[in-house]
DNA sequence: AGCACGCCGACT
DNA sequence: GTCGGCGTGCTC
């Protein structure tokens, strides 16, 4: 795939000393040079792994991002331990694009490395113990301690330093061990864990022995004779490969677990044939994707108006590198991209498309497999880590020419790409938050896009803010669906002013009157509802009738969240849990109250309002478990609950006929959260969520309780008017300079003393508004919720210009103050954490 | 990041 | 005297 640099293509007479700048998974700021032992110098190619040392013993795996033949000057090379690949597993272009990552979010090449590859990708060594064999310690003076590992080590053979430590119960063991292996009594070494373990499947065959007719035959006479249950075992394996027919055959063999499998045979039997050497086991490494049949011929059928699209966006490709398609939920875009799909696929190029975390779904992605079958790669964070592994290799050897997958299927080793798309492309869910690199995977399809001159498409019912004025100034293409699939018509969108419900005395539990009856007529109907509250658990805090006391989390500053069912009390930014208090802590009253409501009061209020009903809950809590998200979709599906009520999970990619009533509660939290995106985002999520009301033949209705009907925000959701949105909410970011019409960089402090972290805060904004200009800097500011963890925050944020052209030094700058902050002994190794374009 | 190593204060 | 707490510097 990858050709050598030309320089060694043709054997110099005299042996050259290859160099390897490598790229380590480390937050370091540089590469690091390697020598390449000789024998290595034919096959070594950059973007093949390789096995270093580094360090006095840690072993890592590195990535080749260049080879050279310049000796370093100041130190003596170490030489690469191991080649772990004889072709690149990452590509040139692939190399650059990190690079790029790392100076536009402001981390290390090694940072963007140990995100992007797969983890069972690279390996890491762990320090291990073990006894001196020819140790001898008659006259040894031993410390209690040290006494003591070693008659551990006598009987576990091997320590990590860890499992030694936790013996001990030491947190310090450096010592010992090194006053240990001083002594020579133990040996101190790496052991390396490579995670990626092949598929391997055992199986049965005839040994050479038996493998010819006469002797076969004799076999079975003689098996015939005693009644041996052996016969049964010999006859399913002719069976399955009908060695007399064609004897090589015999080379594949049969799967062990077929025999398994099987009521009729003993597995005796069978390890008898094998010990008296008629069969013979042996292993075979498989995909694990073996199973997945070609496609099925597909005729995609699309509406006169899906084909137009398709023909609007391939003339739009032909100027513009970016087209966003703008399409109401329901307009049918998959059909679309499948087309696209299926076009570039033709052309031979490669497609990536990329779906937020919780629309791929099982749904789609079956639905894709029946139109690409084993052509389509799954790159999802569900799977497990051999998966992934088998799906970057599987692209690197051209097995996949497609790939769905989550934000980072990015960084996937596709060199041909033709196509990107980017659906849902407003979702928060694309940007990484931890660790970094903090990245956009929408801004990162379209610079790779830009590398390997393919083409992005952006899908969204709502697009962010950015991506349509992107679209506006004609930066991108732009393209709208306006009708829903098949004519259906889009929900109707009801106000309920809850302030005329509380006045009227119309409230019970939450739910308003209208809400309530339009509840039970849809039941009756035999219709489904959802329900939808961005708040889980069943109160977001709990609080003293008599004294105002409110049960707080100990490391961060939020308030516990009860959860009834769990008996508990929960911090959702640490996962502290504590059982319910069942008295004040402060006064000892037992009286406590839970205060608002999450899904789980909606679940049980309505349990008791309608006890008839089938009531279900999905959130976080409930679909914790392997299976349970797919179960209750597929309950919902299959008509078994009449009200879904949960949480955000419910308003993406889920997609079901008879839902016909959708309602919305505590609206106004989403429209007046403190945050220049709130409106854009209560516009995309109640767009979204309201958009699971009604399809095909019926409209569906959706009821929002709100105690501001009046909201402009909330007027264009009620009117499905995205346009007008967006010229209002512009407006509004030009006049505040926010983007798009500026670039964001937060800088997050943090530090376990309060003072520390905002001493170091003040600082770095001084020494930041230095150079930037004053307007340019804003901050420091606690946030909303200034401690987590026990760690004190400061947000610092930096606005900057789009017209700026040089970027590169000013991030250059921010970089190194927050580096020499980081720094100062002043502030204690503060942590100082950098988001380029934050959400 | 991880680790070696050094210096300091607090315990058996 | 050990033990454990940090702080610091370095890794090809």
């Amino acid at each position: 795939m990858l050709k050598k640099p030309t320089m060694f293509e043709n054997a110099p007479a005299e042996r050259i000393t290859l160099f390897a700048d490598v790229i380590l998974p480390l937050p370091i700021p540089k590469l690091f040079t390697y020598r390449i032992p000789f024998e290595l110098n034919e096959i070594v190619q950059v973007g093949a792994r390789v096995i270093v040392q580094f360090g006095n013993k840690k072993v890592l795996t590195a990535v080749i991002a260049k080879l050279h033949q310049t000796p370093p000057q100041h130190y003596q090379a170490k030489y690469i331990l191991e080649l772990l690949d004889t072709e690149p597993i990452v590509t040139f272009k692939q190399i650059e694009l990190f690079q790029w990552l790392a100076d536009y979010y402001l981390c290390s090449i090694g940072e963007v490395l140990n995100v992007a590859l797969p983890s069972g990708m690279k390996i890491t060594s762990q320090s291990m113990i073990e006894l001196n064999p020819n140790a001898t310690w008659e006259n040894i003076e031993l410390s209690e301690k040290e006494e003591k590992l070693l008659q551990l080590l006598k009987e576990k053979k091997t320590l990590s330093y860890n499992e030694a430590a936790v013996f001990l119960e030491l947190k310090n063991i450096y010592h010992i061990i090194k006053s240990l292996s001083q002594k020579e009594l133990i040996i101190v070494y790496e052991e390396v864990k490579e995670r990626y373990q092949p598929k391997k499947v055992k199986k049965i065959r005839l040994t050479r022995d038996y493998l010819d007719k006469a002797d076969l035959e004799k076999l079975f006479k003689y098996l015939e004779q005693r009644e041996s249950k052996q016969l049964d075992v010999l006859l399913l394996y002719l069976r399955n490969v009908p060695v007399f027919r064609d004897w090589t055959l015999n080379e594949n063999g049969l799967e062990k677990s077929i025999f398994r499998s099987n009521p009729h045979i003993s597995n005796s039997s069978l390890e008898t044939l094998i010990k008296n050497g008629v069969f013979e086991e042996f292993e075979v490494i498989v995909s694990r994707f073996a199973d997945i049949q070609p496609a099925d011929s597909y005729e995609l059928k699309l509406t006169s108006e899906q084909s137009e699209v398709v023909d609007k966006i391939m003339d739009l490709f032909a100027e513009k590198d970016t087209v966003l398609l703008h399409g109401i939920t329901g307009s049918g875009k998959t059909e679309i991209y499948i087309d696209l799909i299926q076009k570039v696929l033709e052309s031979g190029s490669q497609v990536l498309y990329l779906l937020p975390e919780i629309a791929l779904t099982t749904q789609i992605v079956a639905r894709l497999r029946k139109i690409f079958g084993d052509k389509m790669g799954v790159y999802h964070s569900k799977f497990s880590d051999n998966e992934r592994v088998e799906v970057w290799k599987g692209v690197v050897q051209q097995k996949f020419s497609f790939v769905v997958g989550v934000r980072s299927a990015v960084f996937l080793p596709f060199d041909n790409l033709g196509l990107i798309i980017v659906d849902e492309e407003h979702e928060p869910s694309y940007k990484q938050q931890e660790p970094a690199p903090r990245y956009h995977a929408r801004d990162v399809a379209v610079m790779i896009a830009h590398l390997q001159h393919a083409k992005v498409l952006l899908g969204s019912a709502t697009p962010a803010v950015e991506t349509y004025y992107n679209a506006q100034i004609g930066k991108y293409g732009f393209v709208a669906l306006r009708k829903r699939y098949g004519n259906a018509q889009m929900p109707e969108i009801e106000l309920v002013d809850m302030k005329e419900q509380r006045k009227q005395k119309k409230i019970r539990q939450n739910y308003s009157e209208p809400l309530l009856q339009h509840i039970q007529e849809t039941i009756q109907k035999q219709e489904q509802v959802i329900l939808f509250q961005n708040r889980r658990g069943y109160s977001p805090y709990l609080n003293c009738v008599d004294c105002g006391w409110i049960p707080k989390c100990s490391n961060c500053n939020v308030s516990l969240v009860y959860h009834q069912h769990a008996g508990e009390l929960r911090c959702h930014y640490c996962g502290f849990k504590m059982a319910t208090p069942q008295t004040c802590f402060a006064c000892g009253s037992t009286k406590m109250k839970s205060v608002g409501y999450g899904t789980e009061k909606l679940e049980d209020d309505l349990k008791l309002l309608l006890p008839n009903a089938r009531i279900r809950r999905m959130d976080l809590d409930t679909t914790r478990q392997k299976n349970a998200y797919q179960n209750l979709i597929q309950e919902f599906e299959a008509g078994q609950i009449d009200v879904l009520v949960g949480t955000q999970m419910i308003s993406k990619g889920l997609d079901f006929d008879k839902v016909s009533l959708v309602g919305i509660f505590d609206t106004d939290r989403l429209l007046y959260f403190a945050d220049f995106r709130s409106q854009e985002r209560a516009f995309q999520l109640l767009t979204q969520v309201s958009g699971r009301a009604g399809r095909r033949e019926t409209q569906g209705k959706v009821i929002v309780q709100t105690n501001n009907p009046e909201n402009h925000t909330l007027q264009k959701i009620k009117n499905n008017n995205y346009e007008s949105f967006y010229q209002e909410e512009i407006l509004e970011r030009e006049k505040y300079h926010y983007p798009p019409f500026s670039r964001l960089i937060r800088i997050a402090i943090k530090h376990r003393e309060k003072d520390y972290a905002q001493d170091a805060a003040l600082c770095l904004a001084e020494l930041l508004r230095e150079k930037l200009g004053k307007p340019r800097v804003l901050g420091p500011e606690a946030p909303l919720i200034d401690r987590v963890r026990n760690q004190y925050i400061k947000h610092i944020l930096i606005k900057l210009e789009r017209e700026k052209t040089n970027l590169k030094p000013v991030k250059h700058f921010i970089a190194q103050q927050c580096q020499k902050v980081m720094l100062d002994k002043r502030f204690k190794s503060v942590q100082v954490v950098i988001d380029v374009d934050p959400i």
